[in-house]
DNA sequence: TGGATTCAGGACTGAAAAAGTCGTATATTT
DNA sequence: AAATATACGACTTTTTCAGTCCTGAATCCA
């Protein structure tokens, strides 16, 4: 149940590359050579990413992706979001509520799985493409969060 | 990719169902007739919650299923694990490590992905079974929580 | 003892989702 | 005009999910 598809794999590794080229312009063929994936397929995830202004694209020779939003703000929950749409565990904790739901109260999961669904969100919206790009950035903080799992995300309200 | 499979959803509701029981030994077939789900399917979940000793079944008419672990320190982690097996983002944040990576270091995602996963485990190890089966008891919990989304997964290291 | 009930678990099937491919159109550079 | 790139819908293949079916074994009760 919380494995990335392939396409968010894919999306995660071309943008983080894209940031870390920092303003140069990337093609979808260099990053497909570059981890030796199917070029048509990231070139999806891509479009996906494109479409919500993450990434801008430039067409013809020598063209390619630029990042357009700022690495720094820009979350993991947003790149996954973009790619799969919005994910939630059980139909019944996104939007509609209980009314979403196909089981009509039988189910009595639905609460604590919100919660659970909130604090997940959580922790995907606390990393960054900048904290994936430039890990040396971030050593200390990376240091302190192996050593207090989870303690980033104490600091984030909803 | 973070959805619930069926099977997990429907060993949630069963262990949650069987604990709110508190020592009646239940039946497939009622849990199945409760929810509206199939028996053969749920029963399934059930055999592999059997397996890993957090219920325990007893054969023959009137038998059925009773907790065995205490709902207090049952995790929905160590439910899932269960029902579906170590489940990790991409195959690299695993046991194997980079090793296990079938991309053989031309990942580079690998590392804050291990840290999303470590911050995701902390999550589903902060609800308990007990927890889904009694709210009331944990009302002010549930409030506090809903309040500082995450905040309990700071008290948990690794 | 024999039938009803209930769990145990492997084999199988249909449907859906994921992963990947193909083809065509459009934009840009040289 | 030719070469290079993205845009995107249609299509195919592979894998996973969800559910069913069947046989076997344990237990209870009459």
């Amino acid at each position: 149940m919380l494995r990335l598809s392939k396409k968010s794999e894919y999306a995660l590794m071309a943008v983080q590359y894209i940031a870390s080229c920092d303003g140069r312009v990337v093609s979808a063929k260099e990053i497909a050579e570059k981890y030796a994936i199917s070029f048509e397929f990231v070139s999806k995830a891509l479009q996906a990413l494109m479409r919500r202004k993450f990434i801008a694209s430039q067409q013809g020779a020598g063209g390619g992706y630029i990042m357009l939003r700022d690495p720094k703000t820009l979350s993991v929950a947003e790149i996954l979001e973009a790619v799969e749409g919005k994910q939630r565990l059980v139909e019944c904790c996104g939007e509609g509520g209980a009314g979403a739901c196909s089981m009509h109260g039988r189910c009595t999961i639905r609460t604590p799985l919100a919660i659970i669904q909130r604090r997940l969100d959580a922790v995907l919206q606390s990393m960054t493409v900048a904290q994936m790009a430039f890990p040396d950035d971030n050593l200390e903080q990376y240091v302190v969060i192996s050593q207090l799992t989870g303690s980033l995300e104490a600091s984030f309200s909803n």
